[in-house]
DNA sequence: CTGTTAGCGCCTTCAG
DNA sequence: CTGAAGGCGCTAACAG
């Protein structure tokens, strides 16, 4: 292995030269960073993370934390953009990532994830998905020993930042948009889990639009489980008029329920995911781009771990209808 | 942070007897181990991965490479699961995985391949879905400065292990259960890609059962692309009796296509998707447990790198028929 | 602007 | 079985 310290020999200049126009340093005259430059191809001197790594106490290694059920059957649409938004966000700011489940680490307490997280030498965490039940990993982020980026999660203070889209009203927004030139007064709303952060935003922007247009909205909890929202749409459909869903996944169980009830009813969505698409029928929904998510919250990781300070940020989202042929490839 | 040297100290023994107990060294007294122990859990102290790395000149570090269609709007299953599988094996087996797309480093020469690795000090690579065309990553694995293993591509050599299922096999298995029973004469195949290795393969046990049940198969290309089922079904569907494919992304064109027509045929699909519950109709399928085949791939670099010789890895696969009610979860 | 010199935390002979 | 000492490749003061 070619080493810094034979590239300096290889430029006749010193080890320490050689380090600072590899790290970008203003105190270098052109001719000397030119001949380094020179010897660095000419020796095809890779530079050794590791070392560097060891040297300046920096390993610019962040960890993407994710809950994915790993027995789920259904399709992990969500954590896979995260992980191809983060990735590919990642290498462009030079920044590594490993991707962690929930699963890995549900069983450790605080002191437990630290020095695991430790080990791996890593400085940042983008967490995706915590919720009020994950004490362990909330007191990690707040115990200040990593830089965190909290995805769909409140929590902001000097070494971490929260990033989410605004809930409440993308809530409203789409269900306005859903009922929009009908006459509907009984919803079905198959809401999230119970105490989670981004379903209570979502419920109050729900029954925001409810008071608004003076309907009345059944309130159902799908702890955003298609099972349960297939359920829920067995049990309540019949009597209401149209089924408002806090998921796209949910909504896909409703939609199934109905079509084995055989009776009709329209229904909205939540995500914007393309299994939407493979679900046999047009629907509204929130649009969220996970893959950009990823990549800003990513970005915000990176000003975190050069100094920067905690802060909320406010992902935009959009509105559509997704059918069949948008899924297509 | 408390380092070796700290721990050395409250034992009151050597630092390099420390190390020695860290790393499971055989002559060690098992008194003083205890007593290295002991200081370790008082001190809460954690091996800095990065220093030992640099000194052993070991990282342990791996890549999983894989090949995912950025901008694709259907669902990257088959990734997923391996990133899954890969990764839960790896934390098991304490080897270190970073995630690459194929994307990442498609514009790359070898030599600019090997630097990028080599620059984050990886010494493995799991390769999901090389094909023909990728000729500068198999020319990294053949440059043997990485220990491999290939999944769905052939490449055995003292560094390289290829995995895989019995393609050839499983094509036929499955379609043979699939016209079991039946008369049908004229079928179509829908297969992967021109020269792509799995497609080869399964179109021989394609050809294998024809010849067999001396049956008239029709061959079309369809690049595992949706899209090109779903047009292959419509042109050609009507003169056949039963379609079969090979991936389940192309049976679900398929389906699509038929319904489009508002033609009856039955397909016939391979892998063994979630999304396949989706699709509205039940089908056969090969069923490929990819979580397991990733985490295989692991232990068997995991083996490599401790010095072992490549071979080729034959995995276990079912048939089975998938339906909606597989899928809620 | 360039070179010298200590380490970073750990592993690994090599003596004892 | 244990300890001393010399690096691994690089960074970061500190001199010059």
């Amino acid at each position: 292995m070619v080493s810094i310290r034979d590239v300096a020999k290889e430029a006749g200049v010193a080890i320490s030269t050689v380090s600072k126009v590899l790290n970008h340093y203003p105190n270098v005259s052109n001719e000397t960073k030119e001949k380094v430059n020179a010897a660095i191809t000419a020796l095809g001197f890779v530079p050794n993370t590791i070392a560097s790594a060891l040297s300046s106490k920096k390993t610019g290694r962040a960890a993407l934390v994710l809950d994915v059920n790993r027995h789920a059957q259904t399709v992990d649409e969500i954590p896979m953009q995260y992980i191809i938004g983060a990735i590919n966000k990642a290498k462009e700011k030079g920044i590594d990532i490993i991707t962690v489940f929930f699963t890995m680490i549900a069983e450790m307490n605080v002191e437990e994830m630290i020095r695991y997280f430790q080990s791996q030498s890593i400085e940042g965490l983008i967490i995706g998905g915590l919720s009020k039940e994950d004490i362990s990993l909330r007191k990690l982020v707040e115990s200040g020993k990593f830089k965190s980026v909290l995805i769909d999660a409140p929590g902001v203070d000097e070494n971490t930042s929260s990033i989410h889209i605004d809930n409440e009203k993308a809530q409203y927004e789409v269900a306005k948009k859903f009922l929009n030139g009908t006459a509907y007064k009984k919803i079905l709303y198959i809401s999230g889990k119970k105490n989670g952060y981004v379903s209570e935003e979502r419920l109050i922007g729900m029954n925001r639009l409810a008071d608004e247009l003076g309907i009345q909205v059944l309130v159902r909890t799908g702890s955003f489980s298609e099972l349960e929202a297939r359920k829920l749409t067995m049990q309540y459909a019949a009597s209401r008029e149209a089924i408002i869903c806090a998921s796209d996944l949910m909504a896909i169980g409703a939609m199934k329920a109905l079509i084995d009830m055989d009776i009709y009813r329209p229904v909205c969505g939540f995500d914007g995911v393309s299994l939407m698409g493979y679900a046999g029928k047009q629907m509204h929904t929130v649009r969220q781009d996970f893959q950009n998510i990823a990549a800003r919250a990513v970005e915000e990781l990176s000003r975190l771990m050069e100094g920067g300070c905690g802060q909320d940020l406010v992902m935009p989202h959009k509105l559509i209808r997704i059918k069949y042929l948008d899924v297509l490839s």
